[in-house]
DNA sequence: TTTATATTTAACCAATTGGTTTATTAACTG
DNA sequence: CAGTTAATAAACCAATTGGTTAAATATAAA
């Protein structure tokens, strides 16, 4: 799993991380701000953890700034993903487009004859 | 991680299954046709296993056929991460979009004040 | 009934993940 | 300098993941 598109989705498929995400979305923070919403439910040094997975998927980058580490988010990963799902979301549509095609020219033919479901799966 | 959107990130985060959801986002298959790609990089149980994760994901629905499993996609998860994930980009453009608004506003200005980091970063 | 095909279950294992606490490094501040 | 703030590193741990092999189940077919 060291492929970028496994390691950006592996990235947010964690709440936390999504939750810092949504945050960076809205502007620049360093890890302590970051950090603050979660200190209830974790340590200082989970959300480290958490920042430097995003940042090992490209997600944000992290500069230095005195003794602050400003994160930024980067949008070129999201745009991976966004193109991936939009690429199955259509491909499925279209063959799903042409199942319904084909049901439809059953019915016309008031579905003389039965079609198996091995056969519905021939028509792509 | 139980919530479901991090079921679907976390099924997606993987270049094994992301290939059974691009089959069949072309179509209906029974297991052992999904398999047949991967049985020289694994068994038959492992696949198994990841056509599991995805159904558990919501991602795909299997059915059964006699002593087959077909299985089927759903988009329905892949909107909701395609929503997501473009929530971020807008939202994430938008603040760029503002920077870059200020940044030229201070280019017209010449400059004159140098403003600090922690000055831009309250630019929402 | 026996055999073959499709699929899953069980038991196991090594690596990874997500957290902890304690200690350390780096830079500012009085 | 001494103290404080920001962030990371190290060592550890339990749970999860992704794989294995061997055995079991379900249905069809001879």
């Amino acid at each position: 799993m060291t492929d970028p598109l496994s390691q950006t989705f592996q990235a947010l498929a964690d709440p936390t991380r999504r939750a810092l995400l949504a945050r960076l979305s809205k502007g620049e923070a360093n890890v302590n701000d970051l950090a603050q919403p979660f200190l209830r439910d974790m340590s200082l040094p989970a959300v480290t953890k958490h920042i430097k997975v995003l940042e090992k998927a490209g997600l944000i980058i992290k500069s230095r700034e005195a003794q602050f580490r400003p994160c930024r988010i980067r949008p070129e990963p999201l745009r991976d993903v966004e193109n991936l799902i939009e690429e199955y979301r259509k491909s499925c549509e279209e063959s799903l487009d042409r199942l319904d095609v084909y049901l439809k020219s059953m019915t016309k033919q008031k579905k003389r004859k039965g079609k198996t479901n091995e056969q519905k799966k021939q028509i792509k």
